[in-house]
RNA sequence: GGCGCCAUGGCCAAGUGGUAAGGCAGAGCUCUGCAAAAGCUUUAUCCCCAGUUCAAAUCUGGGUGGCGCCUCCA
């Protein structure tokens, strides 16, 4: 399998530290308001990249965070907390209110098939950790305390920018408006560990540290999380791009300074989606979401397919045009798979690990999933029988996971029997050549947002 | 100002040196009382200019356009 990494920028080879095993941390949610369908991209596409482990044998231990703390509008000394911020709005405590958007994200995610990992972790649950990382950091050189905070040193180290060209005289410090400079830092790049000047008038959120009241810097928390469930050598790192700088960065800084050797060895990054003139003003609390789709009376699975038609590492315009382009195609797929008479003989092996070779070929390229969609369309379109195809297409869905071999749910009306009785008067009246009134029917009962399917086998309804 | 990404038919999107996958939409045909569904058929020289090469969408240089990051964001 090969992948694209970003600390080397090139695509290579997977090796996992230890044969047979990956092991892998995801950033997770912070959980201060709805995840958008944009957030979800990066989850879908990693829950593809664990599903493909898995596909190909190994054994995957993977590790998400939950950010429920620390999160700040902004770095300097005026910073607030963004849960703290979404709790005052929302009259809650700032637990309930990490605690409502958790569970509402893993909603979410399980609407669009994305697995939730084994290990999901709140950032509030490793406090003691944080502090030992940060000791460590400070007896050793690599960090420092000022006007109240802990910082950490990036002069410390030989390569700061490991995931990035960037040069420290070019990076421009408080380019955004609204971000204020921390007076405090003694290099432009040095990030905070430990806050203790905190203006929060919440109790929740503080912690006792050797130095003093506060709460741990918003880095820090996927390093400790992921030394303490996944150990000092991490294989994949995902996350979607925005993390790469500073975020990942940092904690590449933190963990490797703690640890004293390299940390992680492949970092997976996803590319945005670009919501372009859909976009919702967060601001405003229009924020594009899993229920917005279903709001719209779209297929959620629709927009995996959306995702999965695209490479990762290319950016997604999302409009609603495409979104029904996908749902189209999405339901014509499903449909025909579903068509497949499963029962119709053997399985021809031959057949099978071609198809199943070509899958595997678009997927190891560094996880082409278009390619492998295209494979699915291959076999449908291949000279063999049904059982073969539909065993094939089940077998890529344990990656894919788009339900492509599940019944759909049959909505029946609540008055079925009036309905049946309509299309049996329909059939009769269509017997009697008399189309005018087997045309109302069809007409009253689309109008009652039914609509009827003529088939060979006779005609059924669909709810729309 | 710095770093980086991208540019393929009406739309989405593969392909990264050997002569343009696939899907959606559209059109035509078959089937059908009509329609729907289904099936078949059908639609491009790859932003511009120059270069390297027997051969370039694919490599190099220069443009143009779009986008991202540079302490909120996936």
């Amino acid at each position: 399998m090969r992948m694209y990494n970003t600390l080397t920028r090139k695509v290579e080879e997977f090796v996992p530290c230890c044969e047979g095993e990956v092991k892998l941390y995801t950033c997770g949610p912070t959980v201060y308001h709805y995840a958008h369908i944009g957030n979800l991209r990066s989850y879908l596409h990693e829950d593809v990249l664990e599903k493909y482990l898995k596909y190909i044998g190994y054994k995957v231990d993977r590790v998400m965070n939950i950010t429920d703390v620390g999160h700040l509008t902004s770095d300097g000394d005026e910073g607030s907390d963004k849960m703290v911020n979404s709790a005052k709005k929302e009259h809650k405590s700032v637990m309930d209110i990490a605690k409502f958007y958790t569970d509402k994200f893993f909603e979410d995610c399980a609407t669009l098939n994305i697995r939730k990992p084994d290990t999901v972790v709140p950032a509030t649950s490793l406090i003691d950790d944080y502090i030992k990382i940060i000791s460590k950091l400070l007896d050793t050189g690599y960090a420092y305390v000022n006007g109240g905070n802990v910082y950490f040193d990036t002069s410390k180290l030989k390569e700061y920018y490991v995931l990035t060209n960037h040069k420290e005289d070019d990076l421009l410090v408080g380019v955004r408006d609204d971000v204020t400079e921390d007076e405090n830092k003694r290099n432009k790049t040095d990030f905070v560990l430990w806050f203790t000047k905190s203006k929060f008038e919440d109790q929740e959120l503080k912690w006792d540290s050797p130095w003093g009241v506060g709460y741990p810097g918003w880095h820090i928390e996927c390093s400790g999380i992921s030394l303490k469930y996944l150990g000092e050598y991490l294989d994949i790192h995902c996350g979607g791009v925005d993390n790469i700088f500073p975020h990942h960065t940092n904690e590449i800084a933190q963990s490797e300074s703690y640890i004293g050797h390299k940390w992680c060895n492949y970092w997976f990054h996803v590319e945005h989606l670009n919501l372009g003139s859909e976009k919702m003003s967060k601001s405003k609390g229009e924020v594009l979401t899993v229920d917005t789709l279903k709001a719209k009376g779209y297929e959620p699975l629709s927009y995996r397919y959306l995702a999965l038609s695209s490479h990762y590492q290319n950016k997604l315009e999302f409009t609603f045009e495409n979104l029904s382009g996908a749902q189209n195609a999405y339901l014509k797929l499903r449909a025909k798979v579903l068509r497949l008479n499963r029962e119709d003989g053997e399985v021809n092996q031959e057949m099978f690990d071609k198809y199943k070779k070509q899958f595997m070929d678009a997927m190891d390229d560094n996880f082409n999933t278009s390619m492998a969609l295209t494979t699915v369309y291959d076999v449908l379109k291949a000279d063999t029988n049904d059982a073969t195809k539909f065993h094939l297409i089940e077998d890529f869905d344990r990656v894919l996971s788009l339900d492509l071999t599940k019944e759909m749910e049959k909505k029946t009306a609540e008055n079925e029997d009036e309905i049946l009785k309509l299309i049996a008067e329909r059939a009769e009246a269509k017997k009697n050549k008399d189309f005018a009134t087997a045309d109302q029917i069809r007409n009253d009962l689309l109008e009652k947002g039914i609509r009827l399917i003529d088939t060979k086998e006779g005609t059924t309804y669909e709810i729309i």
